[in-house]
DNA sequence: TGTTAGCACTCGTGTAAAATGAGTGCTAAA
DNA sequence: TTTAGCACTCATTTTACACGAGTGCTAACA
């Protein structure tokens, strides 16, 4: 167990190492008001302080850093909760506001918060379709050939999907089926779509269409295939401006791995609710070994939950970070209920 | 006027240094085999071509990289047509295909295609509407107060807006609207909804509906509130492996102005139809002066144009970028016209 | 008169040695 | 237990020097 003292010099350290990047001396850190004993005492606790893996040298006479089991402890035990700033919260209240009617502005606007409020990108992930249930559909005939199914859901959310219409039917048939539908599917959960369609519908097709097959086999094309949940991110060159990026190298590896939004997308989509920090090798990914991940839920309502993200370099303001995406999650969840 | 022997140089000279990224010197053009002449003949050429503007010198005592000036003269004359090789030709065959019914998929596919074979990165506008019209209006309500307006052009393009719906109008009022506003702006063209709007649903409104004010301000928001045209990018981080992108500073400014996506997007809309090249200094943004961006577009029939670009260093394959450019625009063009 | 060989000169690159200084670990005294 | 003192380490910066690719110029050549 540590000491009161080693915890007092190991928040220091890592106080410090966040504000600037660099390696902490025992000079600078007796210097500071809070710290009354001298510059000997203290690397004696540092020396201790990295045989116990809370801190580490970059070479045999540097000043000391935080090692990733110091941030661990820091972010466990250390983090004294933070209050935003009225300019901050003001800035907050301005962009995300309850008039906004769409999903999509709401979270970019989110997005565009978190990032320049942090100088760290930002992400956020849409719900996964769990208990929303369907509302309307209706089919557009475009040409001889394609149409395009739009389907609403009872959250709001507005899809449509192309497909191809079978050469025999006709828009009258077109008609017909689009009323079977409504008639069946209408707050059938999407998740039970498949099985409806299946089940009900395949009968229905039977008695009304000539060609029931095709056209069973286009409605299932159209209706299944799941887009994959977009993901919105915000202030990706802001990471560019971290001293721990100055290297062409690290760079490339990590926004090879950002562009890959389903990559991105799965890393985040989480089924627990809470907040979750995950700190350089703690990442799954062999790229973001030098950052760190901050992920908290937000709630859309009817059991549907999504994500809101930081990444930044390792060394990351943990503190204010984190109550930052707590104000968020409660304005996105709080936002998004007033819809419904 | 430059000699035969000038341009022959000039020619050897670019073709190095866009393969190579290194200067080139009179030993090295010497070397080749169309070159028949002494690298000392070859000096004097090079003192009259840096003269001239067309090449110039990192150093003293240096080889010699193509000037501005010189790149522009090499586009402008010394373009051999290329052809891509069948392999090329398979890859862009296999991703874009005709049965692709979706827009948007088509031109991510084309992004992607663009950025992979020239590992520079690729941007893909939307067409402007000019002279689609409107094809079907639904009206589906969501809630007591809010509801969603769902548009589908005659291009088969699908828009939802979402709209608050004024307290006073029931479902019934708002059946009654949709199928006056299907009645009276089907076939109307996009660029004429607020004129009709104003002349011929107002003073329809006004008989149906108690609130018609409210009804018609927040019409008016949901139908012509214009999204921003789309803009497509892929292979942003293709810039990075080019070896003119080892400065973390070039690489912060360049992105920041790329990450916005209507300043990038003002940069490709274009009336002109064709291809276009902006070397260097030619650009508009000075965050893209080493950089050269080609352009061409593609049609949608119906006078809708879209613009594909590729963004890369000056020294870019200018020749396989452009035919690569021209081969995916009549691609484009001929599956979209294939649709209507 | 155009072309080429020869040569001195320039300048970026790479390497090695020396100087600097921030910071440590250890010892011994307070 | 704490602290002052001191030798030691090592990244960083500076300086010097050698190397070599490439040039410009001059003079000789075809």
């Amino acid at each position: 167990m540590l000491t009161d003292r080693q915890v007092q010099v190991l928040q220091v350290i890592i106080d410090e190492f966040i504000q600037s990047a660099e390696p902490i001396g025992s000079r600078a850190i007796a210097k500071k008001e809070q710290v009354t004993f001298s510059p000997a005492t203290i690397r004696n606790e540092m020396a201790d302080l990295e045989d116990l893996g809370f801190i580490e040298k970059t070479h045999t006479s540097s000043g000391r850093i935080p090692s990733e089991r110091g941030y661990r402890f820091y972010v466990d035990h250390l983090l004294s909760p933070t209050r935003l700033s009225e300019s901050e919260m003001t800035i907050i209240r301005n962009s995300i506001r309850k008039e906004m009617l769409e999903f999509e502005r709401v979270v970019q606007q989110s997005a565009r918060v978190l990032s320049d409020l942090t100088n760290y990108t930002s992400m956020i992930l849409g719900p996964e379709v769990f208990e929303t249930t369907l509302k309307q559909i209706q089919i557009i005939s475009l040409s001889e050939y394609t149409a395009v199914a739009i389907l609403v859901t009872s959250t709001g959310h507005v899809e449509h999907r192309y497909f191809n219409v079978p050469a025999s039917m006709k828009t009258n048939d077109l008609e017909k089926l689009v009323n079977i539908l409504n008639d069946r599917l209408t707050d059938v959960p999407i998740i039970q779509l498949e099985e409806k369609l299946y089940g009900e519908i395949m009968v229905l097709l039977r008695e009304h269409s000539d060609d029931y097959e095709m056209t069973y086999h286009y409605l299932k094309e159209a209706l299944l295939d799941k887009q994959p949940v977009k993901l919105y991110m915000d202030g990706k060159t802001n990471i560019l401006m971290q001293p721990e990026f100055n290297d062409v190298q690290k760079i490339q590896s990590l926004y090879t791995v950002m562009e890959k939004e389903d990559e991105m997308a799965h890393l985040l989509r989480t089924s627990e609710q809470g907040m979750k920090v995950s700190i350089g090798h703690e990442n799954q990914l062999d790229e973001m070994q030098d950052c760190s991940l901050i992920t908290t839920t937000y709630s859309l309502g009817e059991g549907q939950i999504g994500t809101i993200a930081l990444l930044g370099p390792t060394r990351m303001e943990y503190s204010r970070v984190i109550t930052l995406l707590n104000v968020l999650s409660k304005r996105l969840t709080s936002t998004f209920h007033s819809w419904y």
